[in-house]
DNA sequence: GATAATAGGGAATGGTTGTTTCCTAATAAA
DNA sequence: TTTATTAGGAAACAACCATTCCCTATTATC
């Protein structure tokens, strides 16, 4: 069921939610259309289990990213660095679950509103929790705005899934060389 | 008709393409269905017209508020501003359509994909212009990388309409503020 | 003033949507 | 072995979609 799960994620990410219909998750599940509608409610409950599955896994490439780092300042450059590399190529074509949600279900969905809200919280504070430890480790000067810096971390990492989405190319190490002057 | 066309423009920013019907297009637009079919093609021309229309009209503001700067360095501060404030509130929940045809049009639909890029571009040259009219004139260090910090603010200016869009509040001149490192 | 041309409106249409229902096959329980 | 329970699939359904067609005013032409 999972792997199914797998591929309905898939589909969502690269068509958003409203252009994608029930034979498209049928054929990209491989499921028949009952068999989906005996494990989900409707296909607003298969976009929001599709969506959790996404932002898990998502979530776990990000903090394996950051473990590469020996202290906060090298933790956030990987971080940086992995999103660029998810947001190019094919990855980055097939578009992030959470800017897709938030441009195309926010407005009008509330339930979305609130996961991806959270979503986009949750990631704040972690990247504000790497720089404050670069502030302890003396990586990160002191006198950098944790809560504003980080605020506008998020802001780029949205903004490259758009940008990928566009398929512009993305240097990562000179966009991320760039990026952290934000530390500096 | 040029009101009319504001009309969808605004559907088009709050619903998306897909999540836009004839009939809400009628209502917002106040005009029947035939109507609508005799000025344009299909729904993919009405919205073509609106995303031109709405482009128009954003690099107009954007330059405006480009030219309320005394030198490069406070251009670039007051485009930014400008978007920060494009993205908060009524307008922001309401959303870019530049953004929002991005992610919801630009993988399955090559004629809309191409004046997307072609947007972007556009407004990565202007910053890399007022990028380059600030080291003329001394406001910015002769160091900066061009290129990519135009690409950088590009991704946080699209980033902006993302979280604005998911309802977090964002402080403009706290923002702007940590941006300007990047033309340190 | 009569006629041609056009702009706008609304009902009809064929296709597609999300959802439900019913049926079949397989597994588990007795 | 027989019965209960479940997982999966195909067809049926009502609602809605984008689009077309045709009718009615209104304007322009002669």
């Amino acid at each position: 069921m999972d792997i199914a799960l797998d591929r309905a994620v898939r589909v969502f990410r690269e068509r958003g939610y409203h252009a994608t219909s029930i034979g498209d998750l049928t054929a990209a599940m491989r499921l028949a259309t009952g068999s989906i509608y005996k494990a989900f409610r409707d296909k607003h409950a298969v976009f929001l289990a599709a969506f959790e599955r996404y932002t898990a896994l998502r979530q776990e490439q990000t903090r394996s990213a950051a473990q590469r780092g020996t202290n906060g300042r090298d933790r956030i450059r990987n971080v940086l660095l992995s999103y660029v590399a998810q947001s190019q190529g094919t990855e980055g074509r097939r578009g992030c679950l959470v800017v897709g949600s938030a441009v195309e279900l926010s407005a009008v969905d509330s339930v979305v509103a609130d996961r991806v809200g959270a979503k986009l919280k949750t990631n704040e504070d972690f990247i504000a929790g790497l720089i404050r430890e670069g502030q302890a480790d003396g990586s990160i000067p002191g006198h950098v705005a944790v809560a504003d810096t980080a605020r506008l971390m998020i802001c780029i990492t949205q903004g490259l899934r758009v940008v990928g989405k566009a398929r512009l190319p993305l240097d990562g190490d000179r966009l991320v060389g760039v990026a952290m002057k934000l530390l500096a």
